[in-house]
DNA sequence: CTTTTGTTGTACTGATTGGTACAGCGACGG
DNA sequence: CCGTCGCTGTACCAATCAGTACAACAAAAG
């Protein structure tokens, strides 16, 4: 399916207001018309674009990894042990700001749909995407032997994301960040108990 | 509203089937027709004993709670540090299981509805209610002179229960026991690491 | 100019949504 | 034995749901 230009452009303001509906109503609380109506689209843009609904919530968790990769560009260049502090303290300064402490759409997605199989794969890759540069990190890190050994970068990572998954969860709905401060905090204290 | 024996079992019935329908479906794909079908319920009954859908979600979320705190029947006496070690083995003990790592359900309600402030503010009570068992075990701690007199054990207990749920989010979706293990791990040595 | 290809507007469908109306049921107290 | 009160079954409603049908547009390629 070739697409123009302009076509594009269509096709990214129905997954930009998808994303945006999905991420305060939930998937299941959004429905198609109301994507439409927000982003101007008929009906047939979107069922030419997209071959149901499904597909679409494909495209927004796509949209979701993005926005949120975009938003911690250090998690791309971690070097050093005060590069991980810096990474913290980057996400930190996100949930310092006007609209509050908020929830990891991702996070959002995974509550309601995380049964579903298909979704549950998505999700899943999305998060290793966003664990794998921590991985590549902390690779960094023992490569130049800040890192002990024996430890597992993979693993590492995958602690510190549970961590700050379930900080952004409890700060969300609690609209306060010391959640968030302390699980990060408490993850990264974690990563540097392993320093060699 | 009076109720008889009788009409409670029927409204326990509905709330059940609404409690299980909405953890695996959500609560925006769960339909009130659903939970009728499968709790054996009539409409009128549905809207004899709760005013409408959101009502039946506040009643979902109550039973939510109780369900987890009977699962950990040990977070009520927490008086020693090995304690909290077999509290966090109980909960790795429920994820063990053949159903696999199991999603917390206010967490699932969390992501899909936490931007409800009616929702968010019962689920925050939730939260607290659990939280707040864990807070008694570390005050407990600190009056017979286990934790230091400085630690803050409502922050602590708060920094815990954000390690679990990021734990159990993400070992849910990756169907894998390891995050789980892991942020609790480091959860409670986090705790420990405040010992006098 | 013509044809193809990507794009779009409008109208429509059958199913499902949350919620209501209302009559009838059964048990229990006077 | 009768009236009240809690409980229940059925039918119904307007609104919304995801998805389809189809004609028409624009632009670029031939």
């Amino acid at each position: 399916m070739a697409v123009t230009p302009h076509g594009r452009r269509t096709r990214d303001a129905i997954v930009d207001a998808a994303a945006e509906l999905m991420y305060v109503n939930g998937v299941s609380g959004t429905s198609v018309d109301k994507v439409l109506a927000a982003s101007g689209a008929g009906k047939s843009q979107m069922y030419h674009y997209f071959k149901n609904k499904d597909q679409l919530v494909e495209a927004v968790i796509d949209r979701y990894l993005e926005e949120i990769l975009g938003k911690q560009p250090i998690i791309r260049e971690l070097t050093s042990w005060p590069d991980f502090d810096r990474w913290a303290e980057q996400i930190l300064t996100l949930h310092r700001g006007p609209s509050g402490p908020i929830a990891c759409p991702l996070g959002n997605i995974a509550g309601e749909l995380g049964d579903d199989p298909r979704v549950r794969a998505l999700l899943d890759r999305a998060y290793l995407e966003w664990e794998s540069h921590l991985t590549n990190g902390l690779n960094t890190l023992r490569d130049n032997g800040s890192l002990h050994p024996d430890a597992d970068p993979a693993r590492l990572a995958q602690a510190t994301m549970a961590c700050l998954q379930g900080g952004l969860l409890l700060g969300h709905i609690r609209n306060d960040i010391t959640p968030i401060e302390d699980s990060l905090r408490i993850a990264v204290a974690h990563l540097r108990s392993h320093a060699s």
